[in-house]
RNA sequence: GGCCCGUUCGUCUAGGGGUUAGGACAUCAGAUUUUCAUUCUGGCAACAGGGGUUCGAUUCCCCUACGGGCUACCA
C-alpha cells in the first residue's frame, strides 16, 4: 500500500537566499557567529580557517564574533590548550569580541561552567517525549557492538534495551532515586525527512529513521556536543553557524533539537565548510601528515603537557600571520577575479559565502611558502624589524641599530621565504665570515689580483662619499687601469665580504658594511687566498 | 555495510549551453641579474565515464565509477 512519505522542512526563511541577495546584504538580525573549539590540543590549520571565515563574515556584516570553549569532555581536556587557542587567534589578528578571556554579555563562555544549563533542557525533552532516559552501561553497549558491528541505539534496538521507553514509570523512578547512572538520548523519529538549506551546499536532506538515538546528556551530567551546541547557540543568539563538513551527518539531530526545544524560528543558518585534505593520497589533513611530510599543521608550536612532545607550528617556522591568514582564506574561497594576495581588511570587504567552494582542498605547502614569500616582499620593512630582531637574538646578536637592521632587511627580503631564512642570508652583516668559499677563488687567483685588492683597499680609504655607486666606480676604473676584467674580480670581492657565493649586490653590501669594515674584510681575506 | 557530501591541468581554482576552457603554485626552457635569489618571456598540462535534454553539452538532468566524511556517554 502506498504511503506518502512524511515531509518536514526546516527551511526557516521562506526565501533562504534572500538574506544574501545583493539588495539585502545586511541580515535583519544582528549577525553573531562563534568559533567553538574543544581544548584538546594544538590548533589545526583547518580550525584557523573556520575562525577566519567566522571572523570575516562577522566583520563583513558588522556582527559579533564569539569564542566558546567546548570542554564538555573531561577525559580529553588538556591543560593549556585554551590559552594556546587564544594565543593563536591573537597571532593571526582574529580577535573575538566575546570569549572566556574577554568576557561578554553571554558569559560564561566555557561549557563546563555552563553545566547546569543543559540538564533542564534535556529533561524538558524527556517530558515532551522527544528524549528518554537510558540505563544501559557503556560496557553493555560495547558488548552489543562487538556482537554486531553495525549495532546502533536506534528505533530498531531501543525497545529491547533498558530505558524509559521499555521500563515502567515506577521502575524508572526507582532507578533514578537509587542513583543509577543514566544518559538521556534523543528519540529520533521513525520516518521523517529533515531538510535544510545549507549556505554552502544548498538543499540537504536526511531520513531520520537512519540516524541513531544520540546521547544528549552523559552519565556525568555533562551534555554532549549535540545538546550543548544547540543550547548555547540559542542562548548566545548565534545567527550563522560555520563548522567543518564532518558535522553534516549530525545536522539532522541538531535541526530536530531546535524544533523540539521550540526554538525553530531562532535557528542559525548553517554553513558546512569543505575539508582540508592531505596533499598526498586522500583524507582529512592531520597533524600526523605534517610530521610525515615535513610541514606544520598547527598554527603555533604546541607542546603536549603530558608527553612533552613538541609539534612545530607555522609561526615558529617563520610564517607571517598576514601570509598564513591569506593562504587559509584562499583554501576554499576566492573572489572570482584571480587576485590572490589579500590583506585582512580586503578579505573583510570581499568575503562572501556564495564564493566558498563545496569540495575539499588538498593542502599544498609549496603554495603556502609562495604566499609567505609574497608577503615577505610586500610588507612594510618596519613591520618585519621586530621579527628579525628576534632571529638575530637567537643567533647571539644583540644591541644592533634598528636603522641598520631595517636597511639589511630591505636588501635581503626578496630572497627570503621565511623570516627564519634571514640569518642564513644576512648573517655576514652582523659578523665577519667564519669561513671562506676558497674553492670559488683559488683556482683563478693570481698575484695580480691580490695587488688589485691592495690598491682597491687603499683607494677606498680615501673615497669621498661612501655609496655603492662610488665604490663600484672606483672598483671598475681600477680594474681597467690594472687590465683585469671586472667580472674576474667581483666574485673574489663577494667572497671577501660574505664568505660565500650568495647575497645582494656586492657594492650594496660594502656600502652597508661601511668603510672600515669593508677594508678590514679585504685585508683579512687576502691572507686566506 | 548504511547514510550524507563531493568530482575542471600534478595542486589551488575561474568559467559556464556555442570559449583557442582562463589564472596561480609546481615543473620545464630561455632572457636579465658579472653570486644566489628576485624579475621577465615562453612551454607542458584538465572538464571521471555512460546515458539523456538540446541544433549544440564541460556547463542542465539521471545513472555509474571514484574520492571523502559520518556511523562513541569525542568534538
Amino acid at each position: 500500500m502506498f504511503q506518502p512519505p512524511k515531509y518536514e522542512s526546516f527551511t526557516l526563511n521562506a526565501h533562504p537566499f534572500l538574506i544574501f541577495a545583493p539588495s539585502m546584504t545586511t541580515p535583519s538580525k544582528k549577525v553573531r557567529v562563534r568559533f567553538a573549539p574543544s581544548p584538546t590540543g594544538g590548533l589545526h590549520l583547518g580550525g584557523v580557517r573556520t575562525v577566519l571565515f567566522n571572523y570575516l563574515f562577522a566583520r563583513r556584516h558588522g556582527g559579533d564574533f564569539v569564542l566558546r570553549i567546548e570542554d564538555t569532555d573531561r577525559t580529553r581536556y588538556v591543560e593549556g590548550a585554551e590559552q594556546y587557542i587564544i594565543d593563536c587567534l591573537t597571532w593571526c589578528g582574529l580577535n573575538p569580541d566575546e570569549g572566556p578571556h574577554v568576557g561578554g554579555p553571554f558569559a560564561p563562555y566555557r561549557q563546563s561552567e555552563r553545566k547546569e544549563n543543559y540538564r533542564a533542557y534535556a529533561e524538558q525533552l524527556v517530558n515532551s517525549g522527544h528524549a528518554y532516559y537510558a540505563f544501559d552501561t557503556a560496557e553493555e553497549l560495547d558488548q552489543l557492538r562487538r556482537a554486531s558491528p553495525n549495532f546502533q541505539y536506534s528505533q530498531a534496538t531501543r525497545y529491547g534495551l533498558r530505558n524509559s521507553l521499555t521500563l515502567t514509570g515506577e521502575e524508572v523512578q526507582s532507578l533514578l532515586q537509587a542513583g543509577t547512572p543514566y544518559v538521556i538520548r534523543i528519540r529520533m523519529p521513525e520516518d521523517e525527512t529533515v531538510s535544510f538549506e545549507d549556505m554552502i551546499r544548498g538543499f540537504v536532506s536526511f531520513e531520520t529513521g537512519l540516524s541513531d538515538d544520540k546521547v544528549l546528556l552523559k552519565a556525568d551530567g555533562m551534555p554532549t556536543y549535540h545538546l550543548a551546541v544547540v543550547v548555547d547557540d540559542y542562548l548566545m543568539k548565534i545567527t550563522h553557524a560555520f563548522r567543518g563538513e564532518e558535522w553534516l551527518p549530525s545536522a539532522p539531530v541538531h535541526l530536530l533539537l531546535w524544533e523540539y526545544l521550540g526554538w525553530k524560528a531562532d535557528m542559525p543558518q548553517w554553513a558546512h565548510l569543505p575539508l582540508i585534505l592531505k596533499p598526498d593520497g586522500n583524507g582529512k589533513l592531520s597533524k600526523r601528515d605534517g610530521d610525515r611530510l615535513g610541514f606544520p599543521v598547527y598554527a603555533m608550536n604546541w607542546t603536549d603537557p603530558k608527553t612533552g612532545d613538541l609539534t612545530r607550528g607555522f609561526r615558529e617556522l617563520g610564517f607571517l600571520p598576514e601570509a598564513f591568514v591569506n593562504m587559509l582564506a584562499l583554501l576554499g574561497w576566492n573572489d572570482g577575479t584571480g587576485q590572490e594576495i589579500f590583506t585582512l581588511e580586503e578579505l573583510v570587504q570581499k568575503f562572501s559565502i556564495a564564493r566558498i567552494s563545496k569540495s575539499g582542498a588538498k593542502f599544498d605547502f609549496e603554495k603556502a611558502k609562495w604566499f609567505n614569500h609574497e608577503w615577505m616582499k610586500r610588507l612594510d620593512v618596519g613591520r618585519l624589524t621586530s621579527d628579525v630582531l628576534k632571529v638575530l637574538d637567537e643567533n647571539g646578536v644583540q644591541g644592533v641599530d634598528d636603522a641598520y637592521v631595517t636597511k639589511v632587511i630591505g636588501l635581503v627580503r626578496e630572497r627570503l621565504t621565511f623570516v627564519s631564512d634571514f640569518w642564513g642570508q644576512a648573517s655576514f652583516f652582523f659578523g665577519r665570515p667564519a669561513s671562506y668559499d676558497v674553492n670559488a677563488v683559488k683556482p683563478k687567483w693570481t698575484a695580480q689580483k691580490k695587488a688589485f685588492f691592495e690598491l682597491f683597499s687603499h683607494s677606498l680609504a680615501s673615497l669621498e662619499s661612501w655609496h655603492a655607486v662610488n665604490i663600484e666606480l672606483v672598483f671598475k676604473s681600477l680594474a681597467e687601469t690594472e687590465a683585469i676584467k671586472a667580472g674576474e674580480l667581483m666574485l673574489p670581492f663577494r667572497i671577501m665580504l660574505v664568505g660565500g657565493k650568495f647575497g645582494p649586490h656586492v657594492f650594496e653590501i660594502a656600502e652597508l658594511l661601511g668603510r672600515h669594515e669593508t677594508t678590514e674584510r679585504i685585508r683579512i681575506a687576502l691572507a686566506e687566498f
